[in-house]
DNA sequence: AGCACGCCGACT
DNA sequence: GTCGGCGTGCTC
């Protein structure tokens, strides 16, 4: 920190070269530094660099601008570090990151924040550490209790962050005794700069070089060690691995020491060369990822009827960027990918292929890799922070030209894209709700291909409302695959009646009399089935039959769910955990029920019902692991699992030849959920889940349990009807003014205040109605959920038609906000706006 | 977002 | 009186 002082007396002149850096924090502006001159010819953009923010805090920018124009009326701080030598950000991925940013209205910085791997993010933490020059135990001042403690565990440890320092004092906080020792100069404060990506290092084996140079030199070592059989034993091992006398020139590169420790050999004996100058250790830097380097990679064959599909695309190509692949479940569609991505990539072009999380699996990965190799990059939000780094590098080195990722991969270094694949683009898991940038990866992929000038496919077997429009509208082309793959039929559909077969006592507990049957037909055949239900827990809440009382969460405004496997109840919102009571808090009856039906209760229903069974639940609980889905997947692919019960989970990307049957349960809560995507959500949910039945020439069965078996989705869910649905689902938009003839915004305002939030809430509508007209502006109203960890929610949405200014209107709530901030009372009312609701 | 500073209630 | 609560302002 010396020369920070120094820097800081340096004069400025006309030639003084300043940098715009902009920080992973959501404030709104760039900060201007001053760049000192060792750094002059480093500071570039898109070039990161280590600066202080704040009286403490040291953290890493990325610098976005550099020029000579001081600061007018503040004296700028110089930057400390400079981190690369080439930019980790790339001009065109800082475009997209601005564009991001004012289209979904988040900072900067919030964006920067969501595109780089924390690996590439520095983070300080402030130590202290007893001063190098003042002796505590000469000084002149005296100390109190709590400061001989802290000065006595700082003689023991180099050093102390605050955390421990507070420990130490048995106290929540240490900052008035560091403050006072500071000032009594006998301890100090600093940053300790921590970089979090550590490249994975392999320890390897040789010969030390002289030895390789004449036979006759290695023969005297091999005669000295003649009385100690371990090390010729280590040494024979060696060349055994490494032929020196016929390759001396393969020495170099050496074997990884794990080939004698994994053959048993000791780590002494090992240690005993090393130290006698025969065999040397050293490190070398290795990727993460398997090379796959030269396996014979595979080509693929389309048929004749995807061949079709793929010169359709590239016609189409001709006229637009943008292409809607519409193609049912089991058409082949990633055969196409497959074959596009790879022309692009031969042509010396990059590909990005998009995939929501829950369907990048072992299988579609397994698949690629083996067409791609070790030019393939995988994204995924499973891998640790080191192999993400290791993407984006890999990127940056020009090692990857194709990256299969999850909607973060859009902010990737690419350097030139030439096509992006958005697969199951309907999927609203492709939207980020929460922290900020609240982007839509499918819409922000096309911006993205836009600043590359590269062709975009959307491919769904149930495109999205708004997707469907733009192709129809003939903004995007449109190419359809209506025959699934090897001529397998589309699955026979049956609705069955759940409140029927109650009523007449037909049905088993949750399960229709149908669902049983065809399941049971299914196991003598030695078939699957998959069993879906969109609620993860037992049941959703436990309930006192005496009384009605329902558990609620005491931070939210929801009742918690049950959860058998603890005997708990959960809170789904902010994850308070309570235990089960046995009797009701309000009226002490020992009747507590469980009420509605979750995968749990499914899964331990079915069990009674099919003892014969092997049941297998997959969820959120039963795939927390790393590679607890996979196993389960495995499991299911050997057959060793007759029935998966699992939530949305099991719907995606998951090719299974023995399903045969695929139940829906609940369905009717799906259908009323309160939000106009719910017919659209429903559709394509089991639609996705209906095409896991019947692969290859076998036509699988969906059996869908419902209590309204009348409803008219259900007929075009039965009928395979896309387009009837689509009419339906249009006019229904079309009168209440959604998209895709309006662009929504949403405004949450929320606070700790209920009346407040409720105050603010009211005064930002009647703002925008002023300025945008009283019919764009619904609300506000309470939430379904009107309170979420102790903070009191309000909706407002806007509908904006699409003739409309949203620039206007963005502007207009941006005004808004600040007017709000203002009012003394309510500037602490955050207003989050979320662009594209979904 | 952190983090320092300041003002306020609950206790050794 | 001290401790720690939280509300508020600022960061080039």
């Amino acid at each position: 920190m010396s020369s920070l002082q120094l820097n800081l007396d340096a004069p400025e002149n006309d030639a003084t070269l300043f940098v715009d850096v902009a920080l992973p924090i959501p404030i709104p502006q760039l900060y201007t530094y001053r760049v000192p001159a060792e750094f002059e010819e480093l500071a570039k953009t898109g070039i990161r660099c280590i600066v202080q923010f704040g009286r403490q805090k040291v953290v890493t920018g990325v610098i976005m601008k550099v020029h000579h124009k001081a600061p007018e009326i503040y004296t700028a701080k110089p930057l400390l570090d400079i981190m690369d030598a080439e930019p980790v950000l790339t001009e065109t991925q800082i475009k997209f990151m601005q564009w991001l940013a004012k289209y979904y209205m988040a900072t900067f910085g919030e964006v920067l924040n969501a595109a780089l791997p924390s690996g590439l993010k520095l983070s300080s933490e402030s130590r202290i550490q007893l001063h190098p020059d003042n002796d505590w135990n000469d000084s002149d001042y005296p100390f109190d209790d709590k400061e001989l403690v802290l000065l006595n565990a700082l003689e023991s440890n180099d050093s102390l962050t605050y955390r421990e320092a507070a420990d130490a004092l048995e106290l929540k906080s240490a900052y008035k005794y560091i403050k006072s020792l500071v000032q009594k100069e006998v301890i100090i404060i600093y940053e300790e700069l921590k970089e979090k990506y550590k490249p994975k290092k392999v320890k390897k084996i040789r010969l030390v070089a002289e030895l390789t140079t004449n036979s006759e030199d290695l023969e005297a070592v091999f005669q000295a060690l003649e009385k100690k059989p371990k090390q010729t034993d280590i040494l024979l091992k060696y060349l055994q691995e490494v032929p020196v006398y016929q390759k001396p020139e393969l020495n170099e590169f050496g074997i990884e020491k794990s080939v004698f420790t994994d053959a048993g050999f000791s780590t002494s004996s090992l240690n005993t060369l090393i130290k006698n100058n025969i065999l040397e250790a050293f490190e070398v830097i290795v990727s993460r990822f398997d090379e796959a380097s030269s396996q014979t990679l595979k080509t693929i064959n389309l048929s004749e009827r995807q061949e079709q599909a793929k010169a359709e695309i590239l016609a189409q190509f001709e006229e637009k960027s943008t292409v809607l692949l519409h193609g049912v479940t089991g058409s082949g569609k990633t055969e196409i990918y497959i074959q596009l991505i790879k022309e692009v990539v031969d042509s010396g072009q990059q590909a990005l292929y998009l995939l929501p999380e829950i369907a990048i699996t072992a299988q579609i990965v397994n698949r690629l890799k083996a067409v791609f190799g070790d030019r393939m990059g995988v994204f995924h939000s499973k891998f640790s922070d080191n192999e993400r780094v290791e993407v984006w590098q890999g990127l940056l080195d020009g090692r990857f030209d194709f990256i299969i990722g999850v909607r973060s991969a859009i902010f990737l270094p690419f350097a030139q894209l030439g096509l992006i694949v958005v697969d199951e683009e309907h999927e609203n898991s492709y939207k980020q709700f929460d922290p900020a940038p609240r982007y839509h990866a499918r819409d922000a992929a096309l911006v993205l291909g836009h600043f590359h000038h590269a062709k975009t496919i959307l491919g769904s077997a149930t495109p999205s409302i708004e997707s469907f429009t733009n192709a129809k509208q003939d903004k995007y082309g449109l190419v359809t695959i209506a025959e699934r793959f090897h001529n397998a039929g589309l699955p026979e559909i049956k609705i069955a009646d759940i409140a029927e077969e109650k009523k007449k006592k037909k049905a088993f507990g949750d399960f229709t009399s149908v669902l049983i049957n065809e399941l049971r037909e299914v196991l003598e055949r030695k078939e699957q089935a998959i069993i879906f239900q969109n609620r993860r827990g037992y049941s959703s809440y436990v309930n006192c039959d005496d009384c009605g009382y329902i558990p609620t969460c005491h931070r939210c405004d929801v009742s918690l769910t049950y959860h058998q496997y603890k005997n708990q109840v959960i809170c789904h919102y902010c994850g308070h955990k309570e235990v089960v009571p046995v009797t009701c808090p309000a009226c002490g009856s020992t009747n507590i029920r469980t009420v509605g039906i979750g995968t749990e209760k499914i899964e331990e229903e079915l069990k009674l019902l099919l003892p014969e069974a092997k049941i297998q639940r997959m969820d959120l609980e039963t795939t927390r692991s790393k590679y607890a889905y996979q196993n389960i997947i495995h499991d299911f692919e050997k057959g060793e699992i007759d029935i998966l019960v699992g939530t949305q989970m099991v719907s995606k990307g998951l090719d299974f030849d023995k399903v045969s049957l695929v139940g829906v349960f609940d369905i009717d809560r799906m259908i009323h959920f309160p939000d106009f995507r719910s017919q659209e959500r429903t559709f394509q949910l089991v639609t996705q889940v209906s095409g896991r039945a019947g692969r290859r020439e076998k036509k699988g069965t969906v059996v869908i349990q419902t209590r309204n078996p009348d409803l008219r989705i259900l007929e075009w869910i039965w009928a395979h009807d896309y387009h009837t649905f689509y009419k339906a689902e249009m006019e229904e938009r079309n009168s209440y003014n959604y998209p895709p003839f309006t662009r929504m915004i949403h405004l949450l305002v929320r606070s700790k205040d209920k009346q407040n939030t409720h105050i603010a809430a009211g005064k930002l509508a009647n703002m925008l109605k002023e300025d945008i007209g009283g019919k764009r502006v619904l609300g506000p109203q309470e939430p379904i959920i009107s309170k979420i960890r102790d903070k009191y929610l309000m909706d407002i949405f806007l509908k904006i038609e699409k003739k409309y200014n949203i620039e206007f209107v963005k502007e207009r709530i941006e005004n808004a906000k600040l007017e709000l901030l203002k009012d003394k009372e309510l500037k602490t009312v955050e207003i989050i706006p979320d662009v594209d609701p979904s």
